[in-house]
DNA sequence: GCCTGTCTTTGACGAAGATCAAAAATTTTG
DNA sequence: CAAAATTTTTGATCTTCGTCAAAGACAGGC
């Protein structure tokens, strides 16, 4: 039996703060019955899977769906462990990350509000996910995901376009770590980062970086030393501008042509 | 209207050579009806889309499925055109690649039987794909085999699993291209190839690589100078002899621990 | 508010792999 | 089968980025 004190623990260690079962994943086409419905509020409505979902496939998914928050740093998973859940992230920021046996490690993303954790269906955890920033997710148990979406091919489908999408970005990373100088890596990383913000916040030049130059280097195949001076290369060229939590793009035109496919 | 002369040249351009409509999709749960009909003899039973269909659904599949051959050096398609089609390989290899403007190639895949091209769905192709050797593939229409996926949960299941199979392998290629040495990269190749074929002709030492050393080196992100010294290395040093069209492993033991994850 | 730990930046140096050049081997073509 | 084209290999040199070292900047904890 698990006491109060072991489970504060084993929250503080995992960094979970919060957690209200049963309680809403994440739409606006259902009026809030009453206290601890989240939907109405949720910030990426129509970003997430649940978007192309009619009433009643939606309150199936709700059925087995909860929010659990977590703090900045916390680990949501652990490459190789049992992966119980697949989660929708509703807000903050993630790094997902595979680690070679002798300590190398590889960034293989960055999660925002949207993405979907857990495509792979698979029993375990193909990589490493660590909050960057205080995090929300819909967590959905994974066999009640998957029986749910072998009910409704409109979910499978949803499921099926977001793994292609991915697909299709994680073929764009391959041709930036295997074909690409840092500076164009860092320009690409750049456009990358303002294109995926400006779908949940809508264009900006303010580029929020809430990962550190180590977990960029380890997305781009880098050292931080390379990252640092490649963006302080940058500012002092006045193609960005260097600011607390992120940057300011001075020159997108440039970067694009740095970056461009 | 197209006459038979525009008709042989263009299928000479693209490297077509056979056609038959109508005719076969890849499977052995059928008995064969007649003259045409290929399933029955298909080397990539239990490897492909097919294997998880029942009698009924694989008939549908069948009506809007044909088998195409194309020679060696062609084209199957390109990069940025439309996509009329998705093919299941039956035979052969492919090389899948993506150009940059300035030249620069990114080899994001080789595709071996039982693979799937298309599973993005997107109306135009993210990549080129080149047969490296004669290739035969199953080949629907796109949007009919969407259509047949959302009337056929288990389709779609399969295509969804598949997709999220070549997710995790993108992710794993990722890591080799990002931090792993040039020597690290051919055994990691090397070592998957070898598993690959596995899957289709059984385990084997013997490793075709039907693919130059400059695809292999635009897959790995080396030049072919790279790729050519160290492969030189590794059969001086016996891990490795190298034969016609390929490689025999003698030191499999070794090759896995420089690609272990 | 100061101390500690983490993150970022900067500099000097070195090494892995790229580039350039050319010969050797192999395949394709007429 | 010889000539041409392509692919592979080898050598010499160069460059980009990694490594090592250390100083600043910044954030969180007591």
């Amino acid at each position: 039996m698990e006491t109060l004190a072991e489970k504060v623990l084993f929250d503080t260690v995992f960094g979970r703060i919060e957690s209200t079962p049963r309680n809403l994943v994440c739409s606006s086409n259902k009026p809030s019955p009453g206290p601890g419905l989240e939907c109405a509020d949720c910030e990426i409505k129509g970003l997430s899977i649940c978007e192309s979902l009619d009433a009643d496939e939606f309150e199936l998914l709700e059925r087995i769906g909860r929010t659990v928050s977590f703090a900045a740093k916390a680990t949501l998973f652990e490459q190789g462990r049992e992966a119980p859940f697949v989660s929708n992230i509703t807000s903050g920021a993630l790094r997902l990350s595979k680690l070679l046996p002798d300590g190398r490690r590889q960034v293989v993303g960055f999660a925002l509000p949207g993405d979907f954790l857990g495509l792979a269906m698979e029993p375990t955890h193909m990589f490493t996910a660590d909050a960057l920033t205080p995090v929300k997710v819909c967590q959905f148990s994974r066999q009640g995901f998957s029986d749910l979406m072998d009910q409704k091919p409109k979910l499978m489908r949803a499921v099926l376009n977001m793994a292609a999408h991915e697909l299709s970005l994680a073929q764009d990373q391959m041709v930036v770590l295997g074909r690409r100088t840092a500076e164009e890596k860092i320009a690409s990383f750049l456009i990358g980062m303002r294109n995926r913000y400006a779908r949940i916040h809508g264009p900006s030049v303010h580029v929020p970086l809430p990962m550190t130059r180590l977990d960029i280097g380890d997305y781009l195949g880098l050292t931080v030393e390379t990252v640092s001076r490649m963006m302080t290369r940058m500012a002092r060229e006045k193609i960005i501008v260097i600011v607390p939590d992120g940057v300011r793009l001075l020159e997108v035109a440039r970067l694009e042509q740095l970056a461009e496919m």
